[in-house]
DNA sequence: ATGCCTTATTTCATAAGA
């Protein structure tokens, strides 16, 4: 069994990628997040043709998660138990949450929000959207004994999960209450798979578009794969495909994958 | 061993990403 993550950074920009990664990894279940499309405009024929089920959470332009799977895909929920809406008097909330039952595997898509800066509006949300995430992982956890929750934190977990710790002091994804945050999922009993680096000593899934990041290796380990206790048992490999953030038209994140036996 | 931002929309400019 070969479970994926993938910030794809449009579905509809990404398509070409995303199929051809699909033919070459060949994952059985693959996350994605920030698909940037309404469910009615999502490729769902193209995905099809590939092989593989889909189930959607879009809102439009920003945004937008799914769950693709080659070995069934069931019971989906989308969004999260009592999920702050942002702003706070939206009608909605936005889409950033699909849970679905693949293989028996109860997997989670999270693209977690942004929080732009410490102290602001999105900030104060991110924390908030956290916190649910914590209280839906948890009631996911009582029925459900393999469980993952696999996408984009936007959390770096650790100084050494960022190329500089000094560049990135005041900013978000590495404050305190960020990381506590996800020091709350992993005392549910969740492990962070930490993939390893096709290259360097760091397995980092995000390298900025501009000044040549990826090429200089100034990444950020922020996209995640929690699991159940008795999933990560079974874990046999975990990578980070960096390959995937090479050539023409990539995503700004790279895929991690998890084997399991 | 990679190629020095990219995506979307209220599009020829701006907001957002992290």
């Amino acid at each position: 069994m070969r479970l994926a993550t993938w910030n794809v950074n449009s579905i509809g920009a990404r398509l070409p990628r995303l199929v051809e990664w699909l033919d070459l990894a060949k994952p059985d279940v693959l996350c994605l997040q920030e698909t940037k499309c309404t469910d009615a405009a999502f490729p769902a024929t193209a995905i099809k043709e590939a092989g593989y089920d889909v189930a959607t959470n879009g809102d439009g332009a920003w945004n937008g998660v799914a769950v693709v799977s080659r070995v069934g895909l069931e019971d989906v929920t989308r969004g999260l138990d009592d999920q702050p809406p942002f702003p706070a008097d939206a009608a909605t909330p936005e889409a950033r949450a699909i849970t679905a039952t693949c293989d028996g595997i109860r997997v989670c898509s999270v693209y977690v929000p942004n929080g732009r800066d410490v102290g602001a509006d999105h900030y104060t949300y991110k924390l908030a959207w956290l916190a649910a995430l914590q209280q839906t992982a948890t009631r996911e956890l009582a029925t459900h004994d393999r469980y993952a929750v696999l996408g984009d934190f936007n959390i770096a977990p650790t100084d050494a999960d960022v190329w500089d710790p000094a560049a990135f002091v005041g900013l978000t994804h590495v404050t305190e209450p960020e990381r506590a945050a996800y020091r709350s999922m992993v005392a549910l009993g969740l492990v962070d798979l930490e993939a390893r680096p096709l290259k360097g000593d760091h397995p980092y899934t995000y390298w900025d578009y501009r000044a040549g990041a990826f090429h200089k290796g100034m990444g950020m380990r922020i996209d995640l794969v929690l699991a159940s206790a008795s999933l990560a048992a079974t874990v046999t490999d975990a990578y980070v495909d960096r390959d995937a953030r090479k050539g023409k038209g990539p995503s700004d994140h790279a895929p991690v994958v998890v084997d399991l036996d």
